[in-house]
RNA sequence: GGGCUCGUAGAUCAGUGGUAGAUCGUCUCCUUCGCAAGGAGAAGGCCUCGGGUUCGAAUCCCGACGAGUCCA
């Protein structure tokens, strides 16, 4: 088994006369220029050396920095990248955000399927990393926001047999052009070369790994350079910290990170990181916030930080414990200090956070309950709360368009807008909140008790209140409650362990994969509907075959594109294709029987199904492309179906899409259609593409390949690589057919094409006529006379219960028909009304009211029978409902008063109510 | 993608199987020069929809639709 250590002895450290060495503190091994350093100079074991410090030539913001990083890399023949969306999942499944510049090119550029941009590359990477939320403000150097700047190099070994399996070839750099372009950099910024360490660390991360180096410089890790070369194999010979083993790839990567926010930090010598990157906004927020330090405080301020920057401060608890032993060193109060440092640690974050913000929703995501959603909604309120309790009142949507405004947003109205909606979301979520913690509150007030950690956890995990809130109420309404430390394992409690489900897989049959690639017929010409290919295999499965062709015409499942069907013929017989997919390059076709290896075929694509498809293809392109229009830039498609009779888009919107916005759409979309354009495609440069028209490109996925299909249809350009009509006007027509919210933030458009369309359009008629023929007036006049009968059902509605009521009151008062006896003291009324329940129980009241006891009932729908009884007689109601009920095969109860009950024979409801009088004196003795 | 909560009068919400309620708002009347306030009264409900269980469902069960919230 072997170590990395051999990795690490590089040529270029012995040029430079470098030495190895141990740290005597932590153990981790490094290399330096200096021979009489001791230890390897990252805390623990050293401190910040820059604070109060400028320890590079020039003092430079973040701008100024990132512009020195790529220009430098440029000069050194790196191509610059423009930077990719912070919503990683804009092109990977596995991951929400961003968290780092390697991101960008997994999986397809790391596993050479594909590509890079160029070789070798620099970047300077937004990123996100929720994880750090709680430490942004407090430590004084995390923030969740920042800028990976980075250079890559992607490599392939030289000597494969087939160095064509991957996307790029040879050996661009490797560890010691990495380590010396690091070294110059360094020097290029003006920082001491003697100074600088590089540890010893080896990376491990999601199934690869590799050697890598931290570089320190006075205290402060301002790059990592990774080399990604292995990955995770039983049999490997390398095993790693994580405990598994790994091998050598035919790939190997130069994977870099330079701390953007850091080397500014650096190069100013701030006490805290966000001092350095967002001065003015700092600045503003104080002012606003009304905070106005006397020049002592001030001091005071800088020399805590100072202070907090020479410990080892890596999480949010470290800065609180760290707090005491800072206003020991200074002489104060560690009340005094928090009381000044709090509202600060705020200030601090909420610029990070609106930074964050900015990324997100400039990169257009939605808020929403869901995804990197939910992750944009949880950042916005947590923002809101800061700037509520440090007392910032300036519009949350200004903040952020100040950070978007510096990042060079151009949907900087979009995002507004979105914060907007968000705050006034948030704004009725503490409202609905605040009215239900005041009732509860109420409630364990008067019984005198503490709301209970269970009411609290329900209050979080399904209404979304924060248990501070609660507590703040509690005390209002002069109860308590005690928020549990571990009050937030508790809620996770609540949701169970998260069953990792594993993907069954269908396990790809081996004989399938090495067949070769299937030349696909279908985009030469899309109106081609028969062909001739060679059967190559066919394999019986459980039900069927699956038959494997040399070239084909049928589409496979893909892109939200059913398959095609059809048949395939020999001279002896033809079979059915049912079903047909991707295995990797072969296209497998799912049939009822087996055509023969070897067999010339015909084939017969099912012609009517694939042109429904096809409209219906070009459609989905032409809706979202409407939809855009209507409802803002930041419309795109979170998934979609495609059918032969109706489709449906989920398009992520942050609000509901109202009828008078479906009309626009399906006016817009069918101009498109009436314009009768031609569709395009093309197959360019990956990267190319990409730089013309954004990632906007890959609505539906991103493909693999060096060369992508991009489908034109008027201005809307997407990668795609289903069936399409040749001209718009193949559509004939799109309907609208309805909306829905599938999830908070992403909307449901189903529509249908060409004459599944007309059909839709002529079924809502249909239902229309109709309803106009029971009405007897025309469709026009539907919606005002069903307005007018609804109305007028209601008032009948009215009028016989207010006739009901006069009805009892009359039978009550004038001839009694029923038969009139006497229970003890009082008299009974046991009468037969065939009529509804709502009468007998209007008789039985009236009744009742006169002093009578009252035994009504109904033989109309199944045998019922109310009783009710007046005031100050002893008997209960309840009892004698049961006891007549019984008789006629059912149950009955309710209060002593007044009861009702029955049951389905009908035929013994005379027998019972002859009963009834001895019943009524049975209940009134017992 | 998963968990939880909710859907009753214009609004906010009670109502755990037995005659649909409260508060605010609205309207009418009284009081007032007028307004606010106060007093008396009234109107206002397909209890989201569709199934099921039951003699009986706002209430229990299933499904749909709508909303909220927490998590990955």
């Amino acid at each position: 088994m072997s170590t990395l250590e051999a990795e690490y002895r590089l040529q270029y450290f012995e040029e430079e006369g470098f030495v190895r060495k141990e740290c005597p503190d932590c153990g981790d091994f490094f290399w330096t220029r200096d021979t009489d350093r001791e230890n390897c100079g990252e805390p623990p074991c050293a401190e910040y050396e820059f604070i109060g410090n400028p320890s590079l030539d020039e003092e430079r913001s973040l701008e100024e920095m990132r512009e020195a990083f790529l220009s430098f890399f440029e000069e050194h023949d790196h191509e610059r990248i423009e930077p990719y969306p912070v919503a990683a999942n804009r092109w990977r499944d596995d991951v929400l955000l961003t968290q780092a510049s390697v991101y960008d090119f997994q999986p397809l550029v790391t596993s050479g399927a594909t590509p890079p941009p160029a070789n070798p590359l620099t970047i300077s990477q937004p990123c996100i990393r929720m994880q750090d939320i709680d430490n942004v403000g407090k430590t004084g150097r995390h923030t969740m926001a920042f800028e990976m700047m980075a250079h890559h190099a992607f490599n392939a070994r030289e000597e494969l047999d087939d160095p064509d399996q991957y996307a790029y070839e040879g050996e661009v750099y490797w560890k010691d052009q990495t380590v010396e372009y690091c070294d110059e950099f360094f020097e290029a910024m003006g920082a001491n070369p003697e100074e600088i360490t590089y540890i010893e660390d080896p990376w491990v991360g999601g199934g690869n790994a590799g050697p890598a180096i931290e570089v320190i410089y006075r205290g402060v890790e301002l790059a990592t350079l990774v080399f990604m070369s292995m990955e995770q194999d039983p049999d490997g010979e390398y095993e790693l910290k994580d405990g598994n083993t790994y091998s050598k790839m035919d790939t190997y990567i130069v994977d870099t990170g330079y701390g953007l926010e850091r080397w500014t930090w650096v190069s100013q010598g701030t006490p805290t990181v966000y001092e350095a990157i967002y001065p003015e906004m700092i600045s503003f927020l104080k002012g606003n916030a009304g905070i106005d330090h006397t020049d002592e405080q001030e001091e005071l301020v800088t020399r805590a930080a100072t202070l907090a920057g020479h410990m080892d401060i890596d999480e949010a608890e470290d800065a609180e414990r760290a707090r005491g032993t800072i206003a020991e060193q200074l002489g104060v109060d560690v009340t005094e200090l928090r009381e000044l440092l709090e509202p600060l640690e705020a200030i601090y974050a909420i610029a990070d956070h609106c930074r964050t913000l900015a990324y997100m929703l400039g990169d257009e995501i939605v808020p929403s309950n869901v995804g990197t959603g939910y992750l944009a909604r949880m950042v916005l309120r947590r923002t809101k709360r800061l700037c509520d309790t440090v007392g910032v009142d300036a519009p949350l949507d200004e903040l952020v368009d100040m950070q978007a405004e510096r990042l060079d947003y151009e949907n900087r109205d979009t995002i507004r807008d979105m914060v907007r909606t968000e705050l006034e979301k948030y704004r009725e979520t503490l409202e609905r909140g605040g009215r239900r913690v005041r009732q509860l509150a109420e409630e364990y007030a008067e019984r005198d008790e503490d709301i209970p950690t269970e009411e609290l956890i329900e209050l979080y995990d399904s209404h979304g209140i924060q248990p501070d809130m609660v507590a703040d109420i509690a005390h209002e309404k002069g109860t308590d409650v005690s928020v549990p430390d571990d009050f937030y394992s508790l809620v996770a409690g609540r949701h169970g362990e998260g069953d990792v489900v594993e993907d069954a897989g269908e396990g790809t049959d081996e004989r399938v994969a090495d067949l070769p690639e299937t030349e696909l017929l279908y985009y030469d010409d899309q109106t081609r509907m028969a062909f001739e290919a060679m059967v190559l295999d066919t394999f019986e499965r459980d039900e069927g075959y699956d038959v494997v062709l040399d070239r084909t015409l049928f589409y496979p499942e893909g892109g939200g594109q059913p398959a095609d069907t059809g048949t395939l013929s020999t001279e002896d017989t033809t079979v059915d294709v049912e079903d047909v997919h991707r295995e990797g390059d072969v296209v497998v076709h799912h049939t009822d029987g087996d055509p023969g290896t070897g067999e010339f075929v015909r084939g017969q694509i099912d012609a009517g199904r694939r042109r429904q498809l096809m409209r219906n293809h070009t459609a989905t392109h032409i809706v979202i492309h409407a939809a855009r229009q209507v409802l803002g830039e930041h419309i795109r498609q979170a998934g979609a179906q495609k059918g032969t009779d109706r489709s449906r888009i989920d398009v992520r919107h942050y609000d509901r899409i109202d009828r008078e916005q479906v009309r626009e759409i399906e006016r817009i979309a069918n101009g498109i259609v009436t314009d009768n354009v031609s569709v395009g495609s093309e197959w360019p440069d990956r990267h190319d593409a990409e730089e013309e028209y954004g990632f906007d490109l890959y609505q539906g996925g991103i493909p693999p390949g060096e060369r992508i299909r991009l489908i034109h249809v008027a201005d809307d350009v997407q990668a795609c690589g289903g069936t399409h009509v040749a001209r718009t006007g193949d559509i004939g027509a799109i309907k609208i057919l309805n909306t829905e919210r599938v999830q908070d933030g992403v909307e449901r458009l189903s529509f249908a094409a060409g004459p599944a369309a007309i059909e839709a359009t002529e079924d809502t008629e249909d239902a229309l006529a109709e309803a106009a023929a029971t009405l007897d007036v025309t469709p026009e006049e539907v919606p005002e006379t069903a307005a007018r009968f609804f109305t007028e059902w209601k008032e009948r509605g009215k009028r016989i219960e207010e006739l009901e009521s006069e009805l009892a009151e009359a039978r009550a008062s004038g001839g009694v028909e029923g038969e009139e006896v006497t229970v003890g003291e009082a008299s009974a009324v046991v009468q037969r009304i065939d009529s509804d329940i709502e009468e007998l129980r209007a008789t039985a009241n009236a009744l009742a009211e006169g002093g009578q006891v009252a035994v009504v009932a109904s033989g109309a729908d199944g045998a019922q029978f109310v009783v009710a009884v007046p005031d100050g007689v002893a008997i209960d109601a309840g009892e004698v409902v049961g006891e007549l009920a019984g008789r006629v095969g059912g149950g009955g109860g309710g209060p002593a008063d007044f009861a009702q009950g029955g049951g389905p024979q009908t035929e013994a409801l005379d027998e019972a109510l002859d009963d009834a009088p001895d019943v009524l004196r049975q209940v009134l003795n017992a």
